[in-house]
DNA sequence: TCCGTTTCGTTAACGTTGTTCACTTGCGCG
DNA sequence: CGCGCAAGTGAACAACGTTAACGAAACGGA
């Protein structure tokens, strides 16, 4: 006999089911109308059941849509590391895990307000369990600077001097994950997921449409910039 | 006797003076309680009436938020105009106007959040009005970038082949602003605006967080890059 | 100065939101 | 097999944005 899920009851498993049933159903939601079509009325009505029933799986709305937030953190670093994975060279899976976020946010804008926009009081709150979700986002990303950082340790030098404070902070957040990587590769790795989060905001929140209908190129070049930075050659 | 404002009847004064105050009641339950805690009926009772009253002044709440977000563009560019021109020289200029961004947008987290994060569906619409206000706040910069281009032209020349369609966007978007400004100067600007609102944006909506309490080093790290590349020394 | 019009604000109400409560139904575990 | 608990329902509540009908005050022209 499959004995396997033998820990989850039926009762568990189909509960679980229903659960990302509700996540999809507001993620459908909130694709096709934007935040505020997401209600829980809806939510319900999409698997054929009235409004009240949905607290029988999430406190509130809000913990509904912090599930959602979670499951599409999910997606997007599976289809990241997938990504990252299927590329031959380290430049190469540098530069593609980069142009995937970057295309992942393009055909996903909704849910990537959701997921990196302003936070929304209440909703993906950026306490504890936010920094979690950087955290554990930011560590598919620094496995590349590691290797980055193996392979060449002349990368991770700086050009100016690093603040005291600066380095103290980035020294602390290095202990906080465990200390798998040393301060100079972390610090590295924060300055070009800043630029490269914030290249991507920036076009995804439409900061850009006064000038341009698709910044791909400005991506691109920025990119390139942060590549050559990294002792990557074009790819 | 004072003819002044005879454009403007009485009524229309008082008219407009309700206005504002009920902008900015709609910003002080912005930043005490978040984008939810700004109801018709709060910001109504703000001012000492009741909700139905909002609609005198405004179609719409939506409309009130509109409103506030352009009072809000005017605060913040006449208060980078006024660091822009105290500052003396051309690049204190430009670093301290950079500076004075960010500065603001951590100041003001909930402000900055409505101007320029996710847009919310129906409020601050990145329609025709929306690339408006980018083509305004962006002039505030863009003059900066000609004064540049002005006293160096070896500024503007990229590094890397620049491809057809970008070139064709940013000529197009020159065009819309009445061509103040050559196309490589445009460009120039368009890449530094979207690496210094990229790092204010990922900064603010607390997307290094994971990592750091106060990302002022990395910010002016940045921010002295982008110098260097516009031929800025360190100030 | 007086009158008609326009504006401002009110109260009442409607539909919808998130959420709670009391209740029934029926599946699944012991 | 039968009991128990989880799942789902309908009614209800407060608060939301918004509209309608109405009164009062203020303005502009004769």
């Amino acid at each position: 006999m499959p004995d396997v899920n033998r820990v989850l009851s039926r009762r568990d498993r189909v509960r679980a089911a229903t659960q990302s049933e509700l996540t999809a159903a507001a993620r459908e939601l909130l694709v096709t109308g934007g935040t505020e079509a997401v209600t829980v009325r809806s939510i319900a009505s999409a698997l054929g059941m009235t409004a009240p029933a949905i607290y029988r799986y999430f406190d509130s709305r809000e913990a509904l849509l912090d599930a959602l937030i979670d499951a599409l953190y999910d997606e997007l670093a599976a289809e990241l590391i997938a990504v990252r994975d299927a590329a031959g060279s380290l430049a190469g899976r540098f530069l593609e895990t980069s142009r995937a976020f970057r295309r992942w946010a393009l055909a996903h804008r909704a849910e990537f307000g959701l997921l990196f926009g302003a936070p929304i009081p209440g909703v993906g709150e950026l306490g504890a369990a936010g920094e979690d979700r950087g955290r554990r986002f930011g560590a598919l990303w620094l496995e590349l600077f590691i290797e980055l950082a193996a392979r060449d340790r002349d990368v991770v030098r700086w050009r100016r001097p690093i603040p005291e404070r600066l380095r103290a902070q980035v020294t602390d957040y290095v202990e906080s994950i465990g200390g798998v990587v040393d301060t100079d590769t972390a610090l590295l790795f924060l300055a070009c997921w800043e630029r490269l989060y914030g290249a991507v905001c920036t076009e995804v929140f439409g900061h850009l449409a006064f000038a341009l209908d698709d910044a791909e190129e400005l991506f691109e070049d920025q990119l390139l910039d942060v590549a050559e930075r990294l002792g990557i050659g074009p790819s």
